[in-house]
DNA sequence: TTGACATGTGACCAAATGGTCACGTATAGT
DNA sequence: ACTATACGTGACCATTTGGTCACATGTCAA
């Protein structure tokens, strides 16, 4: 799990995510001609969001086709955000006290 | 929101946040005697926690009571990761056709 | 089979990151 | 006042990271 929040960690791998979620299945010049970036450091980027499972790719022909996979994202929901976002009146509670302390 | 996604990166920052989720408020050297690391690594990662707004810090006498904020967790959640967490059924549509595939 | 296209590999470099330390400042307790 | 405690700062270093490129491989299409 650690491998997709480092994954998620940069931005462009964040917008790789995005452009996927608006069209799925892209090749990589596909993906490389909507970001300001070399060919190469798309390809990078889209090999960590691969191995962090974020991505499933398939070949045809001559391309790459990169497919997004939202279980890993669904598993750090599961396991890890909704542990913290869960205690929103706790958070509340803070807030109210914070200003008190001024 | 960058600066969340960066801070939740580090195995070493989410462990702090675990820290302080177990028992709220901890100060610098208690949560130095958690973790396998010098007073100024934990340090460094507490500032980074900070300036993403994933904790909260006041001073009572000579030292730093920390404070989790669940708020950016909630925000990132919301924002970002519900997005691609609610596409369940197409998970698994696509897992479907993956196995058709082979 | 030749040429154009899509992707892969390894080297390479600058910058950011994770971590330690020597030293300095502020506060509590006696 | 003195001393131990808690925290802060800046320098420093090794490693990782983000990005580019030259070059190589594989595949379609005429």
């Amino acid at each position: 799990m650690d491998a997709v929040f480092k994954a998620l960690a940069d931005p462009t791998r964040r917008r790789l995510l995005d452009e996927l979620y608006k069209q799925d299945g892209q090749s990589l010049s596909a993906l490389e001609g909507r970001l300001p970036m070399s060919r190469f450091g798309v390809m990078k980027h889209l090999r960590v969001l691969e191995e962090a499972g974020l991505v499933k790719t398939r070949k045809r022909g001559r391309e790459k086709l990169h497919f997004l996979n939202p279980v890993p994202i669904r598993l750090v929901h599961d396991r890890w955000v909704s542990k913290y976002a869960e205690p929103w009146a706790a958070a509340l509670t803070g807030l109210k006290h914070d200003l008190e302390e001024d």
